[in-house]
Order: C-alpha cells, then structure tokens, then sequence
DNA sequence: CTTTTTCGTATCGATCCGATACTAATGGGG
DNA sequence: CCCCATTAGTATCGGATCGATACGAAAAAG
C-alpha cells in the first residue's frame, strides 16, 4: 500500500511537471472535479487534503491565477465561496488524466476481483475514516441521509435538497456511513 | 484510491508533526527499515521516492543530523554510501507505528477478503511500475531471480548472494517479475 | 592512460506548508 | 438590539521541501 500511495504521488509529480504544477494542484483540481454541492469549498478540500485552510487558500490563489478555477460567492452564506473548475481547468485535467493509469494498471485482472478489492478498500477508506475522526467522505450511494424518491431522483435527507442522479456519484462531505446508527 | 492516498499522507503528517518531522522523512526511514542489502542507498530511496538524489540527499542529512539513521561508505565500491536506521531510529518508527492504522482499518474485513484484495492490489501495482518504466520494487518471493536452496537458504541469481529467509522478505530494487520473459 | 558513466554532495531559487493574526459574516444568548 | 462566540476565508512570515545545476570522486570502458 505505501509503494502504491508513492508511485501515485509520483505519477501526479511527472504529471504535473508538463505543466509545472505540483501534486497538490493536480489533487484539488481532481478534488473540485468530483465534489457535489456541499463540497466544493475551500474549507471541505483543506479537510479532503488534511492541509490547513490557509495553505488551501494559497494554493486556490495560484489556481485562479493560472485561470484553472473560478471562484464566486454563496448566494445564502456570504462568508464561504463556491469553486468550480474553468474550461481550461478541465482541460488539463482532461489532458493529464490521472486515471488513466489506473485503468492501464488493472487491465490484467478480471472485473470481479477488482470488484472485490474495491469493495475490501471502501470498508478499510471508511473505518480509517472514522478513527482519523476527521471529515467523512463519500457519496450517496452508501450514505444514510440518502433518500431514493424515484427511478431518477434522489434526496439528502440532512440538506433536504433534491439531487439529480450524476450528482449522488460525486463526493460529498456531510457523508454518513448506513450500516451504522446516525447520531 | 485518491481519498486513500490522501488519507495514507494526512496520517504520516499526523504522526510527523509530533517529532516535527515531515511525510517524506518518515517514509524515509520506513523504506530504509525494509530495504534489502542491494537498496539501502540513496539512489534506491530516491527511485523509490520518485525524487531526485539530490533532494534525497539533503533529507538523509537531515535524518542523519537527528541521529535517525546511520551512514557508512560501502566496502568494495568506495562510491555508495549505505543506510541503516540507528536505534533511535528504529524506537522513533516502532513509537509511531505507521502500520497500524491500517490493521486498525482492515480489523472487521474477513482475513479472506483481505488477502484477495491484496493480490489484486500487487498486480495492479506490478503492471503501475512497468508502464512508469522506473526501478522496480518487490521481495525475493515472487523475483524470477530467486532460487531456493533449502528450507531456509534462498539464493539471489543475479547478485550471487545466498540469503536468509527474513531478508527474503524485504523490499529489493533489482527486483523482477517472474511470469514475464527475463530481459 | 584517457574518457565516460555512476554515486553522492553542495548550492540556489522557487514554492509549499503551518502558525498566527486578521476581516467579515453568521448565529445565539440576554 | 447588542455582545460574544463561531465559522469561512485571506494575508503575511518563516522554515523546509524540491528540482536544477554544478561539482568531486570512484569505477568502468576503451
């Protein structure tokens, strides 16, 4: 597992030199691209990355600059501040495509295995998780706050917003784990 | 894989930040508590890394300053240096434990599940580290330069060496697939 | 005995990162 | 309504990582 968590950090590294961007530029930008709604603040990445926010805040700054991230206020709470990725941000990261090289990777093994590694993986990401007692990632699909209103729509049983289909597969940062009593 | 990637550095940062030392160093000297006879130098842990010598050289000052590890000249090639972490060194790591989150975080997944996941896990990184066409990494026991010599002497076909069935079992950088033709 | 290659170190500049202090907005008491 | 506590984010400073480059020394090649 340390020599995988490296060899990543290395693939991000090489990556990111095309550009001259370092492995943490890459991971926020992979961050953003994947966050749903509650999730796409400065606040929630600093957590994601367990890197304080004033750091976050900096790396945010060289993003914007760089013209890869927009940034606006929040319509409601007028202390926090939304990110998306821009155009040009998605292109990048369209471009480097990180995953790639897990999809490469894992060419050689049999679907079902990998399903089963996933599966033993998520556990473990979600005990760890819990004894980091830090921020809890994950999406919908195994949350308990999840609610299935139809064939299509969803619900956040804590937000009490309705969410489209591709947005229950982004990650969220009010997860909740089921199998375990909500408190 | 991303989140626990993440995760992985959080926990190494955590557990740093009590000896005020950063992530790199403390894998640093856990690559060093496992590394075999042909890669306790600093060109492995910089391959290893994914850094370049000169910026593994200055942190192996640094851990050397503190007493972390230990360097001595190499006797047949008066160029390499070789690694070994001192007793401080080795109290510093055993203290922290980075390992143990993980069995924490693997403790309700059945011993069964967890071995495939692991098998699936090695291959996808043996297929990683062919594509990055980097050092490769592994122990004697699945090298296609291994040879078993008895119950308990293995011997290395490449370097010559007879060794001990411990030293079987740690990290080596010659390192080669077996299924795969030998170049 | 040259020339080349390899292992390691030294120095410099860019930049990440944490700590601290700060502003602004929200929310909760009374 | 006002004061205080909390939260989101920014600004600034210093320490330290990291890559690039240059260098020295030993080994290998020719």
């Amino acid at each position: 597992m340390e020599r995988l968590g490296n060899l990543m950090r290395t693939e991000l590294r090489k990556s990111g030199s095309d550009e001259s961007l370092q492995p943490v530029h890459l991971q926020a930008l992979v961050y953003l691209s994947k966050a749903n709604r509650y999730s796409n603040t400065p606040q929630a990445l600093a957590d994601y990355l367990g890197l304080t926010k004033g750091t976050v805040s900096q790396t945010l700054l060289l993003l914007d600059r760089r013209g890869l991230i927009e940034r606006f206020e929040d319509d409601i709470d007028r202390r926090v501040v939304r990110l998306r990725l821009s155009a040009s941000g998605e292109r990048l990261l369209y471009e480097s495509q990180p995953a790639l090289a897990w999809q490469n990777a894992t060419r050689n093994i049999s679907p079902n295995r990998i399903r089963n590694a996933v599966s033993a993986l998520r556990e473990a990401l979600e005990t760890l998780q819990e004894d980091n007692e830090g921020t809890m990632f994950g999406d919908c699909q195994s949350c308990s706050w999840s609610q299935k209103l139809s064939q299509r729509i969803y619900r956040c049983g804590r937000m009490g917003d309705r969410l489209s289909g591709p947005e229950t597969r982004k990650i969220c940062r009010i997860y909740q784990a089921k199998v375990e009593e909500s408190v």
